[in-house]
RNA sequence: GCGGAUGUGGCGAAACUGGCAGACGCGCGGGAUUUAGGUUCCCGUUCCCGAAAGGGAGUGUAGGUUCAAGUCCUAUCAUCCGCACCA
């Protein structure tokens, strides 16, 4: 509610008037009873609330505020190639999916004693000679005077259970008008029908029925009877018979029983006829996306004031830039009956109309939260900045995002928004970049019984629990240790109890040596330093590089453990330097997994300042490197025997070791050497037969 | 239906570049400490045969490439996720 925020979302929401970015109309729109407004599209899970996950959201006629993302549809979708690689490929796809584009054409149907027209949008023009019926969204403006009276209530339910999403939907229904359509291509007049699974939000709310070549209109059509007529005859086989076809047949082939179309494959007729509807001015060829405008108008009043200010004369006018920001008022009353709370707020809602000065009325909708998620981390380069979102220079430093991080939840939502706000962005000049990041990273979630656990849901293990048990450094390594964390992880408890025994383990070794370890004194290095100072220096560089790279930290934990393993083995014989460096880098390397812990084991120490602040600790590959190289000798592929040699040791010394081994003689006994590979430091293969 | 991902012990997983499958942990079995339980410490634990040494099999399934495949290729099955009468 950071009114130098509002400024500028109310600041982008001018500009994108301006612009024809945004913009009002009436429109069925998705109602959350339980939250009290309208939702965008994105915002309905499973024909539910996303945030109210069992609460039906509900369709009402309002007027509202929409951003014309679908402006933007195509350059979503053709520059989602350069984010491959860096963004996950199940983000991708979700996202091609949503927006969902689709080629093909629009074309009128005449209706039979009338002037009306029906468009139908089809990807598949070239088999409309296949097309038996013209099918109507129940909602289609048409209905009304097609249909017989009668026909209304039948009609009126139709549209009511495809407001619910009703499940019983799968059953496909249809109300025959009594009235012919007109094919624009033949003249041919095929019967007017209203089916349920026509949409009115989708193409143009009509249909070409085609059921010997799509699947749905084959189901429809032979459930009432309708005529099927195939058209298009498969590349190297025959026309199939309608009587004979169980199923439509969707694929290209040659269009057949199509007039002059007749012969010509059906990419060239698909083609051919599109530029003939526009010729002759009956269609084209068209484009059609799945998403749809983003509506923004919410009544919360937690939100962003939409800047407009309605006036009986001028209409909606925006408010002036220098009365930028709207500030909501404080004092309200939350009824949670459904209207925004700023409806009761007089000294907000009557103001001066700012074209006319006569009385209007402020706009008392806020916009969706999603609009400030979509860009306040250009913000975050300039934060304070009173004359513009932001300096285009500064965010020209920092930008795009070099690694964003985020849940997959948002993969249609945040995620799609915030790209189509940098696009917006760059179109009027605030930066040069198309995408806001070039990495996202989606971690998993922590699930439990099965249900994910979230905090919009109750079946949260508590963190005040599982703190009075183990503590909050023991729920972090857990966490951290079960899996990568792209993968989700179940909740156990004796998984906790496993990381808890691990950081006592850590801690009971770290407390009790401490008063051993001195870095000064002089000594002679025993075995057991040997061992440790390698695994210690191995483990550094593991753990280094888990950081920098892929961030698989659950084997981070696991070569801390190992370290850790050795340590107990090794510990009566540790002489008090190594003891000092171990102590020391253990704690570091263990310092982002469990702050706690660590800084109480840092203070044990006598060391002074917090533990997240010291310098990550040094490795050196020397020290890490194993006195010897483990090499393999296989038989065929199968190991028989293991040696250990010097490193780099040359192949001809490594080929007579191996023949020379023990355990090989047997095996080359009365057999022929076809073959040896040899990998230094690595393995010898001996391929014999015989 | 379309799209994406994943299949490895009893379980979570590891194997990063084609080169020792199962690191590490959970669970389980055994031992030490303890009056006992718990805690802690140690040992064992992919499966099959074997007292052991050792041998055989093994990364969903079936093929292929290679001296060598969990990893690459082809087909197939299963599971999970997203979208879905999208025309």
């Amino acid at each position: 509610c950071d009114p130098e925020y509002y400024r500028w979302n109310q600041w982008f929401f001018l500009k994108m008037l301006e612009k024809g970015l945004a913009y009002r109309k009436k429109a069925m729109v998705n109602w959350c009873p339980e939250c009290g407004t309208v939702l965008a599209n994105e915002q309905v899970v499973d024909g539910c609330c996303w945030r109210h996950e069992s609460t039906p959201v509900e369709q009402r006629e309002l007027d509202q505020w929409f951003l014309r993302i679908t402006a933007y549809a195509d350059e979503l979708l053709a520059d989602i190639p350069k984010l491959e690689g860096g963004w996950p490929d199940r983000v991708l796809a979700m996202q091609r999916n949503w927006i969902g584009r689709s080629e093909g054409a629009e074309v009128d149907f005449g209706v039979e004693g009338s002037r009306e027209k029906i468009r139908v949008f089809t990807t598949r023009v070239d088999t409309i000679h296949g097309a038996t019926c013209v099918i109507l969204a129940p909602g289609h403006p048409l209905v009304k005077s097609l249909a017989p009276a009668a026909a209304q209530p039948a009609i009126k339910a139709m549209l009511d259970s495809q407001a619910r999403k009703d499940p019983a939907d799968v059953e496909k229904v249809g109300i025959a008008t009594g009235a012919q359509a007109v094919n624009p291509y033949s003249g041919e007049k095929v019967p007017i029908w209203i089916g349920n699974f026509v949409l009115m939000g989708y193409g143009t709310g009509a249909i070409m029925a085609v059921p010997a070549h799509d699947q749905r209109d084959f189901e429809f059509c032979k459930q009432y009877g309708i005529a099927i007529r195939p058209v298009i005859r498969p590349a190297d086989g025959r026309l199939s018979d309608a009587a004979e076809l169980r199923e439509a047949l969707p694929d290209d082939g040659i269009v057949e029983n199509s007039g002059e179309y007749s012969g010509v494959p059906s990419a060239d007729a698909r083609t051919m006829m599109s530029e003939r509807a526009k010729r002759q001015g009956f269609g084209e060829a068209a484009i059609t996306y799945r998403i749809k405008d983003w509506g923004v108008s919410r009544q919360r009043y937690w939100g962003t004031p939409i800047p407009i200010i309605h006036c009986p004369v001028d209409g909606a006018v925006p408010v002036p830039e220098d009365q930028l920001p709207v500030e909501l008022p404080l004092d309200i009353k939350i009824t949670g009956k459904g209207r925004s709370p700023l409806e009761n707020v007089p000294e907000f809602v009557n103001v001066k109309c700012p074209r006319c000065g006569g009385a209007a009325k402020r706009e008392t909708d806020t916009m969706d939260t999603f609009v400030d998620s979509s860009w306040y981390f250009y913000r975050y380069c300039d934060p304070r900045n009173a004359a513009a979102p932001y300096d285009p220079k500064k965010v020209a430093y920092w930008f795009p995002i070099d690694q964003y991080i985020g849940g997959v939840e948002h993969a249609i939502l945040h995620l799609i928004y915030s790209r189509f706000w940098t696009k917006m962005m760059r179109d009027i000049g605030l930066t040069t970049v198309d995408e806001p990041a070039k990495r996202l990273f989606t971690q998993g979630m922590v699930i439990k019984d099965g249900a994910k656990m979230s905090k919009n849901k109750g079946n949260v293990v508590s963190a005040d629990e599982m703190i009075d048990r183990f503590g909050a450094d023991t729920g972090r390594v857990f966490e951290l240790f079960a899996a990568p964390p792209e993968k989700d992880v179940e909740w156990t408890d004796s998984g906790a109890e496993g990381a808890y025994r691990f950081l006592g383990r850590v801690y009971r070794f770290v407390t009790r040596n401490t008063d051993r370890a001195d870095q000064a004194a002089t000594v002679h290095q025993s075995e057991a330093d040997k061992k440790v100072i390698r695994k210690l220096h191995q483990t550094v560089r593991k753990v280094t590089s888990d950081f920098e790279t892929r961030w698989h930290f659950n084997t981070s934990i696991a070569a801390v453990m190992e370290l850790v393993n050795e340590l107990y083995a090794g510990e009566a014989d540790l002489t008090p330097p190594v003891l000092a460096e171990v102590l020391e880098k253990l704690t570091l390397l263990l310092g982002p997994f469990a702050p706690y812990v660590t800084q109480e084991m840092w203070e044990h120490m006598g060391r002074a300042g917090l533990v997240f602040k010291q310098t990550w600790p040094a490795y050196d590959d020397e020290l890490a490197r194993e006195e010897g190289a483990e090499v393999v000798i296989q038989i065929n592929g199968k190991i028989r025997s293991k040696i250990t040699v010097p490193f780099g040791t040359e192949r001809i010394v490594l080929e007579q070791v191996a023949l020379r081994d023990d355990k090989i003689q047997p095996f080359l006994e009365g057999k022929q050497i076809v073959k040896i590979v040899i990998v230094p430091d690595k393995l010898v293969n001996i391929v014999v037969k015989g």
